[in-house]
DNA sequence: TGATTGTCTTTCGTCTACAGTCTACGGCGC
DNA sequence: GCGCCGTAGACTGTAGACGAAAGACAATCA
């Protein structure tokens, strides 16, 4: 039996470098994401190229699949822009947020188990201390676990999958802001544990919506300043 | 001046052909949603290259986005399969369109004006003719486009799009069982004009909500048997 | 002076070719 | 006879090259 000669994880599947395009598609979504890139900004295929060392193939590729994620915009036979963003689009980006979300949450409700309910705690207390630290960047990535979290806890891969699509577009253009919204974050968070771990389906659903409608507010009220 | 020396609309633009990947995908999406491309089935590049006389490239990039949107799956250095849709994938979806639906129908009911309530009444009439001649076909096609109006009525862009893309593939799934479920659909749908026309937001998404739960229901009773 | 047209540059869209990797099959040893 | 290894085939992943369309700019003509 092989498994008996090795210890447990120590074959760590021989991290091949994957495909191309995959790696280019994240460097690309990162420097996007970051500004490194700005919105309207045109895309030059060889220029990325180039700039990563590799030929125009896999570029393309990254690109395309960017494209059906809404991040870029391809023109045809004029190339790649760097899409920007409306306030129409936020706003709408944002309510879906809250739908799916909400949906989430009211799923997560009816099938959360102790060990769930544990993680979300842990998370939960973690974020505290990050926020009691002012450690912004820490605070902001337990943000996302916590809600990524109850997505799993959610059980439906298809709704987790549309989430996460709107969820980095949403934090794309939310980032900016988010960096003020923090203590009060967390106190919602932890309701929402209270309501999921009591299999309250309707409060949960209901703080959800209330928690996400307040990131959108707090979105508006920043983008008139 | 230019216009004045041509007939109105005697410039159709000069239909050009669109980028190959395009046509490519939409090609690929037609044999996949009419089964002659079975699910599980291989796709080599090459042979769909051939069979539809283009290089291998413009096949890749449509793979690419197929493979974004959950058509098919691309297996690293193995190549792209049909993706096999399971009870519970097929429960998910439902269970995501239902949720986008019903808050289309709400949003609808919020912003809908009379024009908009008039196309929902000519597809209505239209959907209850085809019903009555027995012409399945057509009937399908008017649901389809008595749901996209909706969403259109909803304003929501963002919102579309998704439910777009989880209504084509619901309709994979549920295409083969639909057949039956002809006349109730619309009396259904009459009830929610009614309620969209009366700006009752809360009927509507009750009733969108219903309605799409049975066809889900419609579903798991016809895949039992 | 203004519009128009011709040319030129840039960049995309597509094709062909080569290298790497996985799978299947046949031969070899036990 | 059974299992392992090596080899061959096929397919994907990547690179490089060519043709074509779009935009910019300057020259020409009314």
């Amino acid at each position: 039996m092989l498994s008996a000669g090795l210890p447990q994880g120590a074959v760590p599947r021989l991290e091949r470098p994957g495909p191309l395009r995959d790696r280019v598609y994240e460097a690309l979504l990162e420097l996007i994401t970051t500004r490194a890139l700005q919105p309207g900004q045109h895309l030059v295929e060889s220029e990325l190229a180039g700039h990563l060392g590799v030929s125009r193939q896999p570029v393309r590729e990254a690109l395309q699949r960017l494209n059906t994620e809404g991040w870029v915009d391809l023109r045809p036979a004029q190339g790649a822009f760097v899409h920007e963003p409306t306030e129409e689009e936020a706003d709408q980006l944002l309510t879906v947020r809250t739908l799916l979300e909400a949906e989430a949450a009211r799923l997560a409700a009816g099938n959360a188990d102790s060990a769930g309910i544990e993680v979300l705690e842990a998370i939960l207390a973690e974020g505290l201390n990050a926020v009691d630290a002012d450690d912004v960047d820490t605070a902001v990535a337990l943000n996302a676990r916590f809600h990524a979290k109850i997505m799993d806890l959610a059980g439906n891969a298809v709704l987790a999958e549309l989430a996460a699509q709107v969820d980095r577009r949403v934090r794309w253009y939310y980032t900016p802001v988010a960096r003020q919204r923090g203590e009060q974050s967390w106190v919602e968070h932890r309701e929402m544990i209270a309501a999921i771990a009591a299999h309250d389906e309707q409060l949960a659903t209901r703080l959800m919506r209330e928690h996400t409608e307040h990131t959108r507010r707090s979105y508006h009220a920043r983008s008139k300043s």
